[in-house]
DNA sequence: TTGTAAGCGTTATCAT
DNA sequence: ATGATAACGCTTACAA
């Protein structure tokens, strides 16, 4: 209702004047006037239209954050990481839900692009497939074009500058925690086969398993989902059971764990499991997840607080930056039992 | 970088001409013009500004979400619902998460509210205080003058229509089944002593005992937190142990059912433990959780749809809607152990 | 110190 | 069918 018309009309002063004393911007302005323009704001219950601020200043004040599924607590904790820090620099943030669907997220990232956010955050793996990076890639140069910051969060995407964890070293680091343990037949449930992140950590898990002169031949696959590593673990309980299982995320670790004890199969004694991520939900599980732990929560404030820097600064770039990760040990990892080691005990 | 005049210029047709083929709007236009139009349009990468858009429309395609934390399953999977039947509609959601700080959730509202967001929904339940009441609903007063929805979903919320379930009758059901089981000495762990629906859910409990001649005096609280649940179970436990353990949501829940096992009491031999929302958490527990269950993502979906269709009819008025709740029993309840009822057995 | 006026990129009204 | 032109509500040179 009340535009800033109105108010300066109301204090009896230009338009100017009430934009400058509503805005605190460092100009001179008389003490009586500001007064009568602060009054004439709060009687009218004068709220700046933000929309036609940014329309102006090019400049919104909103970010846009993209995330596979919100309701995955992975995703979640990032996401607030970014609204946490969003807020306390006057920042909104829309969060969009792309279900890891490369055209969802293309839509969106055009959609944001006609609201002119300031930032695009792009959290989680990208899918790998050539011509979906060439297509995103495509909407990202003109979105970027309109000067619009991109990064991306825990999870190569792009090529785009990212703030994230070594996956791949993680994988390998917590295969090897299997190795030292005594573990041989070790099971990987792997991500989708598209998703950069999954690829990685699957990569790391191969590689320090060639490393000790073993063959990673006990993969399946899931699609990140509790289910999804609930089924996995069964296909991989059901030929040779592995004495250990690693899953690329923690939702499917809870489901292989789970599966394992549906199955009679104890953990950690019969089975080890651990997952990726470390999220509070792996933490709670009984027995406590052992897994690979990352800041997610810091994570996300890293990444908004990277994008506050470069629109300060005017960069284009955003910095990247690169996190440590943990090997958290916790009660569902142990060594094989000698028995089942050698494959003599079968769930 | 392009705008329409630019689009319309290398078309070579007027600024109107080329907004009418933009926005598909059902209006007479050369079959030519508008070919040309089209082309200019893509070759230039143009792409509309929402907020010069919205500015003059009066209408900014954003929905505003507030919810007390993300990353708590219980709003994540009624905001997911909010985003899909959004994203369907092709609005964008903003996320703000409110800490259950009313300061917070004031001061976003007024955010929101520069933004000229179309509507704001509220997730779960509000403060209870008469000043925090006030103050809230004045800058809500304020925000519906200049044409925003508002609509409560799962909570009530300053008295808004609301989307919601009958949280008293769930909390009373849920009771009753433990009394049915057998259970005299039951615990509850309620939530914030102000917030709405942790009073309905425990005024629930207690009419419900009442009622069966009982009571209602083994009550702790928490914060709705993980940890919350499991100090007030320790509690609880360590005095004269309920058979049984009523929290007034999942995340409680879970600590408490984690305290118990912690503390060498089996579940539901020793003690029932059931919660409240049935979040996913809550069914992957071992044991799985009996809880009160709640179609939380339809539930964040029919809000969404709720303000669409106020919206279109041009109503002002948001229609409540009451959703049907279940007890879902699952693994973490069970009739009292003989010697457990009588107090006998001590953890 | 203060005000005038030119945009910002659209939509919408009203002629033509 | 098409096109000027006035809003929409604000910021910001540029004057005064």
């Amino acid at each position: 209702m009340a535009g800033i018309k109105e108010v300066a009309q109301k204090a009896g002063v230009s338009i100017t004047t009430a934009s400058r004393v509503l805005n605190h911007v460092d100009y001179p302005v008389a003490a009586a006037a500001r007064k009568r323009v602060e009054a004439a704001a709060r009687e009218l219950h004068y709220s700046p239209s933000a929309l036609a601020r940014a329309l102006v200043t090019r400049h919104s004040g909103i970010v846009g954050v993209l995330v596979g599924d919100m309701v995955d607590p992975y995703f979640a904790e990032i996401a607030r990481g970014v609204e946490d820090a969003a807020r306390k620099a006057g920042y909104l943030v829309i969060v969009c839900n792309t279900d890891r669907d490369p055209a969802v997220e293309r839509r969106y990232v055009a959609t944001l692009s006609d609201y002119r956010v300031d930032a695009l955050i792009f959290v989680g793996g990208d899918i790998l497939t050539q011509s979906e990076r060439r297509k995103l890639k495509q909407v990202l140069a003109v979105a970027t074009k309109r000067g619009m910051l991109v990064v991306a969060c825990a999870g190569e995407h792009a090529g785009l500058p990212a703030i994230d964890i070594d996956h791949r070293a993680a994988a390998h680091d917590m295969t090897e925690h299997l190795l030292g343990l005594g573990h041989q037949r070790i099971g990987f449930i792997g991500g989708p086969a598209d998703v950069s992140t999954a690829v990685q950590r699957e990569s790391g898990f191969r590689s320090a398993m060639s490393a000790a002169g073993l063959q990673p031949t006990l993969i399946a696959r899931g699609d990140f989902t509790y289910n999804g590593g609930f089924e996995a673990a069964r296909r991989l309980l059901s030929k040779e059971p592995p004495t250990a299982i690693f899953a690329a995320n923690d939702q499917m670790a809870l489901g292989a764990l789970n599966a394992a004890l549906t199955a009679g199969v104890h953990v950690p004694d019969d089975l080890t499991v651990v997952g990726f991520g470390d999220t509070s939900a792996a933490q709670h599980a009984r027995p406590s997840l052992t897994a690979v732990g990352m800041p997610r929560h810091e994570m996300g404030l890293a990444a908004m607080q990277a994008v506050l820097a470069a629109l300060e600064s005017h960069t284009t770039r955003v910095e990247p930056r690169q996190f440590p990760y943990q090997i958290l040990v916790r009660k569902s990892s142990a060594a094989p039992s000698a028995a089942r080691a050698q494959g003599e005990l079968v769930a």
